[in-house]
DNA sequence: CGTTTTTGCGAAAACGTTTTCGTTTTGTAA
DNA sequence: TTACAAAACGAAAACGTTTTCGCAAAAACG
């Protein structure tokens, strides 16, 4: 009932252990009759090389590690998707941790990785992650890591990202080409690198048309629930009741805000118009549907193996590794929340 | 720049490698100032073990192997959150596959956790998957595993489920009892267990409730997407204008059926009553709302890692292996899409 | 002080593979 | 035949840990 060893084909066909082993790895010094018996005898044993001496012997485990700040996610789970798919076409694994957002747990998670020694990781940072040495660490130890999305720029790795300036930009302005007058922004959290992007594609958007930035018109979001969208959609009817347009953050907060508007019998796109971001399914599907912009999550998760995986690569050949940032091209979605031309 | 090894801290300290290794380990046959030397400089050359030695010494790897259909879902990322989350308090990690609903897939990617040794296998079944040799070489080969959701009764081996039966009968009668008069089902393709308890239950509640049940109003679906939910609903108001409930297999067709009763101008719930399943996040957020049943995916991740860890560690005990099935209970979730009291 | 028990430590095998390097065998040419 | 090159194979070390078992020194006992 034990699993075959090379031992055991070995002494069944009289041979040294070492030429079994050659023979299935094909090395040229062993005769093509020998390389035919050992490969028959390995199949019909259903021979499987004991994967833990491997990866003791090779001192790589054809494995690596993502950690993502939520699983059930519809953006997150995207990227994991495209990774899932590139790792298995190169024969790697993928060990999936997630860190909930919470800075402590991304640190316990690194630690966990690097301690299981696998052979590359991938991350999107934790909203609270403002310190970056457990990052280092990683570098440190010696492990090809590809930061996505949520990433830090000062942390010295490959990178694929969106633009987020640039598309919430392009997103805002469509909020005034479209005829609003006065935009507000629902962004996210101080810290992550996103969310002021974002935050500032809309400021930008908003000076270069001559219209006045009004800071008032910006609220910052904790959680970035569909709770908080109704709860801010509230607060900002209260405070600004003339405002015809928002530009938010996340397509969550923007279904949540939609549903209080809709509640109110307030017309979006007539009354308000809304743009969103991230182009999650459920966008499309609830009534009004909702602009926003596409960001290419499965698309960044091969990406971002792609790198991980040339870093691997080079790191065996001891060759340099050459760090690369991806920018991957996000796409305005127009649909019903949001007026199509311009408004008088 | 090498990472630590119990030789490096043995020659340091003048002391075997056996003694470090038993000092680290807490063994009883160490000085009590000999353990404290060893693991003060194990922790200031900041020491971690080898895995891969520990894994082929110990030959287990501390990792765990999951196979689902897909992972952009919302059920299934439920359910993988769960059995991470459990997973990290035993000291797991999780290596996630998807079977993208294949067989064959199914195949290749049980072969792979197999040969990467994993301490156990956690699978929902493709609904493709009609043959069980594969999951049998799981048994076979001495992994513990556990099957979730989409189950194969056949096979020897824990499993937790939800009754599908009983929920959809308990979705049906709400449907009865509120009133509606013929009541229309949409269900899954004809092989997984799921769809079949699921066209049980419907039926059993109508025959129940003296109604009659009319086989064409069963339609059956292939990849139950929001877009056959779309189809089908046109189909079904040119079949049968006359229907006033529907009990869909799954929310996300329920979603694109509502869309296009939306589009149509017909009345949810007065026109027709609509019940889902599942209870994606997305059901209490479209509108109307949608009444269905939920299905606890966070929890069955749970519960399912509790089974696999219950028999690993029977398994290392050699103590005998228990198979066990857990039922978890489900709720039916009353929102607009159906009337709430009997309407005349 | 001699004997037994306890305490502390280390040698060595084992896990299964990969790979280097040396050795034997075969084949070829003189 | 000898000499030499090429082809085929194997011994052994290495990867780093765990664990069994034996042995010495120290402690306890009479």
């Amino acid at each position: 009932m034990k699993p075959i060893t090379l031992k055991d084909i070995a002494e069944i066909l009289g041979v040294s252990v070492t030429t079994v082993s050659k023979a299935l790895k094909d090395y040229p010094d062993v005769s093509k009759k020998t390389k035919r018996l050992v490969k028959e005898t390995a199949q019909t044993l259903n021979y499987k090389p004991n994967a833990f001496a491997v990866n003791l012997r090779t001192s790589e485990s054809k494995t690596i590690g993502i950690i993502i700040p939520e699983v059930v996610h519809h953006f997150f789970s995207s990227v994991l998707k495209g990774i899932i798919a590139q790792a298995e076409k190169k024969g790697y694994l993928v060990i999936i941790l997630q860190s909930n957002e919470s800075f402590e747990l991304e640190k316990k998670q690194i630690d966990l990785l690097l301690s299981k020694r696998v052979d590359g990781i991938l991350i999107s940072l934790a909203n609270s992650t403002i310190h970056f040495d457990h990052i280092n660490d990683i570098i440190n130890s010696d492990t090809p890591l590809v930061l996505f999305d949520k990433i830090a720029k000062v942390v010295q790795c490959s990178k694929v990202i969106i633009n987020d300036r640039k598309a919430a930009y392009t997103a805002t302005t469509h909020l005034i080409t479209s005829g609003c007058k006065k935009i507000a922004h629902f962004r996210g959290p101080l810290l992550p690198q996103n969310s002021i992007d974002r935050f500032l594609g809309y400021k930008n958007a908003l000076l270069d048309h001559g219209m006045t930035y009004d800071p008032s018109l910006v609220y910052i979001l904790n959680d970035m629930s569909f709770e908080e969208g109704v709860q801010f959609a509230k607060k900002l009817l209260k405070d600004h009741n003339d405002v015809d347009g928002i530009f938010i953050n996340t397509d969550l907060v923007a279904i949540g805000a939609i549903s209080e508007f809709n509640n109110q019998g307030i017309d979006i796109p007539n009354d308000i118009s809304i743009v969103g971001f991230s182009n999650w399914f459920m966008s499309s599907v609830i009534s009004p549907t909702l602009t926003t912009i596409d960001q290419p999550g499965y698309k960044m998760g091969k990406v971002a193996f792609k790198l991980l995986y040339k870093e691997i690569k080079q790191k065996k050949q001891k060759t340099p590794v050459t760090f690369k940032t991806v920018e991957l091209p996000t796409e305005l979605i127009i649909r019903d929340s949001s007026k199509t031309t311009k408004a008088s």
